[in-house]
DNA sequence: TATGAATGAGTATTCATTCAT
DNA sequence: TATGAATGAATACTCATTCAT
């Protein structure tokens, strides 16, 4: 018993090893640019051992989403409290959405990928569908926090899942744009956290019960 | 001057054979997978005739946005009236904008790409600022119906670029997420343009004087 | 132990066919026309496989160089007998580089690439380096010939770093004319062990006292 | 009549400028990166005007050959005067030759690539042997030196032609030693003048009656 | 389970040469 | 004769993936 417990803890080592390689590498190269090689050298794993745990790079890519939802759940919950007020809540949320997007921005690049459609076709179904769960969970907890306001008398009755699409759309658009840097500002000085800012003032102002 | 005209025509229709040989392909298989053996063979010209008229593949790929550009703009210089109240501007543009993306969504993915990164580094930064540029013009153009609306009083004194960048980044952000589909439908049956009215209601009051 | 002794020698086995197939290529074809294709073909390796072992077709190329040099000296250590006067065995060393040229006439082509510069740029310069330092072994070999002739009181006491220099010169000159045939004989019947030979009986003559 | 001259001028005008063009692309780059759409332009010639003065790249790159001999055989009418003596015209026809080797290296570089063998099946033979029978007549020069000696008795009844190709081969053969330069120095400070007095002063004390 | 040697299909790009005008 | 647009064959090198050990 102690035996299949260490080879199962030693399996779960190995696959954080490959990922934590992963991260490093996708991340400083892209997904394009990115070798299995260089991921196989930096987490000390010969190649092959790579595709005992992932049956493919683009999988691999993507299993890297996962830790990214993880992560930032938990940054979630840890400041989610759930004695502020809706407004708060929302504004709370945006802000520790902004706050993982600036530690982790590379995530991001993920994301897109993901919808972009080069990937789509050369990952699983089963997995691709895992991947797209996880985002949904986060985005029922900002439905909630929505159907709070409305219960609380804050809020319009709005649709409590557009409104959701919404701002999730917003925050997601507005970090994509801000992406492009250096070569031509048309930002004019604008940077991810004021725009943002800007975007819930008016956001919510539409939604509040006047 | 005859023949010296009839060389330049047949140089333009060179390059516009190769443009379309290369979104039917560049759309279908995505950057990644396509290949310039096929973009050859589909525009009937050999391949170092490709490389005669544009340097990389990748600026090929990207001249693609000069065409969406224009054909937005062409759209909407047809409809913007400016009869039309600042309002009534809004919400025509974004309409415009989901039309274009509805006959032209491949367009979308050129500019994620351009934005994502991978591809900055293997274009020229002349023709990449060009690319940028562009973009920039129709966001000016947004920006004047906001100005308009605050003249007009019928809009609250916002920030101007600010709330243009916005607007922006939400229909992208909704465009982007509704990408995704057939897998899994967090969207719960909503499309495009429902999201992006909800978005458009919303925001609207909150721009819009009291 | 076994295991990995058989390993080391499959490796050694591997890299040994692909120069056999490599010489025999470059040496039918020339640097420029013969192909890493036809080097794989030929040694029924794949493609990819070469590049395991050779960084590249130049590094391959010069790789060749090795195993002549090592071919040259095998064949000197074996007629070089120390109980030799000098002038002896500047003629032995000569004649046997000239058998040498004569069973490995290909090898020359590959020094005088070394030499020429356009692989210069294309060698790691370690590489490189490494074989330059075999050449000069060979040299020096020469040279502590002729320090053992002005010993000896048999030659004058010339500089003997000059006169390695010299001789080496002057044969690799005479092969190198001497290689140009068919096509006109500006040789006049003269072939390269003749025109050595009288080079060296007027050189030594030049070197040897009154 | 006036026409037809102006014409037959123009023409060689238009060949020389090729070849002004062709040796400063091929003596810049070599012969294997040079392309000719560089000559063509440095040339200020359509590429197909290239094609018309020149059966081939290679062709081309050879024909320079004829303008290096031309240069040497004018170099070696002004210098040698039959007033000197022949040993004295040997270690002239020496300098100039290595004089001409200094401002003209890269004439050197064609001349090994003659020899080397990958030109030689790219070019016709006719204009193959061409380019040997002007070899050929620098070296019936050097001959007669050596006759001239001969008849004054300052020599001794050598071979003529072989030691022509004796002294021809040292030379050529110094010279493309020294041509190794800058990753290891095992030449050991010797430069080409140095190296070639020596060799003259060993071999015309080898030569020379007692 | 882990290895890593071997694979070989896959591809962007170059450039000498041609030929219609 | 001069052009230069078009050609398309040619090729080095990569890298995800497999599989015998």
């Amino acid at each position: 018993m102690g035996i299949v417990e260490r080879k199962a803890k030693e399996k779960q080592q190995r696959r954080a090893d490959i990922l934590r390689a992963a991260k490093d590498v996708f991340f400083k190269k892209g997904l394009m640019s990115a070798t299995m090689d260089e991921i196989a050298e930096k987490s000390e794993l010969s190649k092959g051992t790579l595709y005992l745990y992932f049956k493919s790079k683009e999988e691999l890519y993507l299993s890297l989403l996962d830790e990214g939802d993880r992560l930032f759940m938990a940054m979630m919950q840890k400041e989610l409290l759930p004695t502020l007020s809706a407004e708060e809540l929302i504004r709370k949320t945006a802000f520790v959405y902004y706050k993982f997007y600036r530690q982790h921005p590379d995530y991001f690049n993920i994301m897109f990928f993901l919808h972009h459609g080069d990937l789509e076709e050369k990952v699983s179904p089963e997995f691709y569908k895992t991947c797209m769960c996880q985002a949904e969970e986060t985005l029922k907890m900002i439905e909630s926090i929505i159907q709070k306001g409305i219960g609380e008398g804050t809020f319009r009755e709005v649709d409590t899942w557009k409104t959701t699409l919404n701002l999730w759309a917003t925050a997601n658009g507005i970090f994509f744009l801000c992406k492009e840097k250096g070569h031509h500002d048309f930002l004019k000085g604008n940077n991810e956290q004021q725009l943002l800012e800007h975007a819930l003032d008016i956001y919510l102002k539409g939604i509040k019960k006047k």
